[in-house]
RNA sequence: GCCGCCUUAGCUCAGCAGGUUAGAGCGCCAGAUUGUGGAUCUGGAGGUCCCCGGUUCGAGACCGGGAGGCGGUACCA
């Protein structure tokens, strides 16, 4: 007897780094896609879309070359052998959008876009090889108004998203500060040979949260030995330069607790105290200080903290304060090509996880002034400012907190088949509920009754539609609310008494199907947001 | 990239000094129930024990290599 012969068969599997997204997530997060739209939308900016991929040239930093055309980005060469890549940020196709169409386009030029970018690198834990973000971005000015109205977009979405004040922070830097203060210890951050020390700074100050100050002291000096036994060269500074350093980047972070923020959401943003050019919040002016002292006689330095003090007078003109804004030397968002303010928003709120420790979500979006990136193209200095939020993080955070939650009965209603000559009559009974603007399909697969209600259970509808023999002979249907006989089956031990006595249905005239049904998803959304409320 | 841990049914996991035919719970399908999603009971389907090689009379178990996953670390436009 031969054994039954395998076939080779495809493994089905989803690739690494890729994600499904099913009906219910794709609901909720196009919620929060909402949101986030109608803020960018009251703040200004204009919808553009770009495709997935673009000359390879065009997104700037990786040229494929034979050997390794696909490092950091996918890559492919097309008939006339030019090489494009999917695209890995939404900036580098705005920078090319705008060099593209610079005489055409209302300069400053703000436009926010959103969708997929791909990265080919290994993925981790939330990190994965295809990722939606969400951009504002400001092309065409020096004004750092744009880098301000920014920050102020960032606070605002997050509040409309249901995110309390207190419970979130942007906290705001700026490049040239560091480059002032490295400059002071004698470090030139523009000297060539300094490059990558400057680097290996920018790296170690935002380590700041898991390393703390000793592990950040390791990678300013020597270098670092990781538990695993990793070593991890340091920037070889002194111990006055990381003194100095160490002291610039702990101010604001250590006293800035998320206690502290609410403590000031709490008490209002009123301004307080007048300064040169406008008034600014106190919390705020002290941080300057500090800095003024650190940076000395730096010209970058001065610069850079001018114009967030700039920015802070707008904010403190809005009443943005610092229950929202934070004005804090640990940001530094890695990238070499931010050359002016850098801003994060980062979640402050902690939840407890499965073992009852405590998680933060961390930063959900970040941006900042990148004055170099248009140039590329134009041969001109094209300044511009832009923010992105990760729509897949700040999703999931938003889902711990209990927002954006599924929906109760999101499924259409369902006519069940009870008697397969009469498909025309059910199908007009679907026909007419779609009419009036309720989702409803007759029951299209070859099953008995028992598994059409489970059909209809799993696919979550709110009611199901019965006509057999008897509703027929009455000129009737049956109604069965499976929400409320969802409630009601907790009470019902017996099977008799669940079967014969048929809970939560009713029946109606065959002219009030429509008019009955709006009534009982009326009433499931009405018992779903007082749910809500109790919550 | 580096270090550590892990990989048995769709899911969570058990298994043993190396010994016939590899198990449980949950889930799935069906029946008990002539027209009712839950509950209960009964039955059923579902496995190259991650892959390749080695040791052995005999390997899911032991050894070597590889792949995949998880955690840490590094990098991150």
């Amino acid at each position: 007897m031969a054994r039954k012969q395998k076939q080779i068969r495809p493994k089905a599997r989803l690739p690494k780094g890729l994600r499904d997204i099913s009906a219910s997530e794709i609901r909720s997060l196009n919620r929060m896609l909402d949101v986030i739209r109608r803020q960018f939308e009251i703040y200004g900016f204009e919808p553009l879309e770009t495709p997935a991929f673009e000359y390879t040239d065009a997104l700037g930093k990786f040229l494929p070359d034979q050997d390794r055309p696909n490092e950091g980005v996918f890559s492919f060469e097309d008939e006339d052998n030019q090489w494009l890549s999917l695209r890995y940020d939404l900036t580098a196709p705005l920078a090319r959008y705008v060099a593209e169409h610079y005489d055409v386009l209302p300069k400053p030029f703000r436009r926010y876009q959103t969708g997929p970018v791909w990265r080919n690198e290994k993925p981790g834990p939330g990190r994965f090889r295809q990722f939606t973000q969400f951009d504002a971005d400001t092309v065409g000015t020096t004004n750092i108004a744009a880098d301000a109205e920014l920050c102020m977009l960032a606070a605002d979405c997050l509040e409309a998203l249901g995110i309390p004040r207190g419970n979130y922070v942007i906290r705001v830097n700026n490049r040239k500060i560091l480059d002032g203060i490295l400059e002071s210890i004698g470090v030139d951050p523009h000297d060539t040979d300094h490059v990558g020390k400057r680097l290996t700074i920018l790296r170690a100050i935002d380590k700041l949260d898991r390393l703390e100050i000793k592990g950040v002291e390791l990678l300013l000096g020597k270098g670092r030995k990781d538990e695993s036994g990793d070593f991890t060269k340091g920037a070889g500074l002194e111990p006055d330069q990381i003194s100095t350093i160490i002291q610039y980047s702990q101010t604001s972070y250590f006293a800035d607790t998320p206690k502290l923020r609410i403590q000031a959401a709490a008490e209002g943003e009123l301004p307080s105290e007048p300064m040169a050019g406008g008034k600014i919040f106190s919390a705020w002016s002290k941080t300057f200080s500090v800095w003024k002292k650190l940076v000395s006689s730096s010209e970058i330095g001065i610069q850079g903290i001018a114009e967030l003090e700039k920015m802070a007078v707008l904010f403190t003109a809005s009443n943005f304060g610092p229950g929202r804004i934070s004005f804090d030397a640990s940001v530094v968002r890695g990238l070499d090509y931010y050359t002016g303010p850098v801003f994060e928003a980062e979640l402050t709120h902690e939840i407890e996880d499965e073992d009852g420790g405590p998680v933060r979500f961390g930063s959900v979006g970040g941006g900042g002034r990148y004055d170099g990136l248009v140039e590329r193209f134009k041969g001109i200095e094209v300044p511009a400012t832009g923010f992105s939020i990760g729509v897949s993080r700040l999703h999931a955070a938003l889902q711990h907190l209990g927002e954006f939650e599924k929906g109760g009965s999101e499924g259409p209603v369902i006519v069940l088949v009870m008697d397969r000559e009469r498909l025309t009559d059910y199908q007009k009974m679907a026909r007419d509920l779609r009419a009036s603007g309720i989702r409803a399909e007759m029951y299209v697969g070859t099953s008995g009754m028992r598994a059409q209600m489970k059909y209809a259970d799993k696919r979550r509808a709110p009611c199901v539609i019965i006509q057999g023999e008897d509703e027929l002979a009455r000129g009737e249907v049956t109604i069965k609310d499976l929400v409320e006989g969802n409630r009601l089956s907790a009470e019902i031990t017996d099977n008799k008494e669940w079967r014969e006595g048929r809970p939560a249905q009713f029946s109606v005239g065959e002219g009030e199907i429509v008019e009955a049904v709006q009534k009982v998803i009326a009433r499931q959304a009405d018992s779903n947001v007082s749910n809500q409320e109790i919550l």
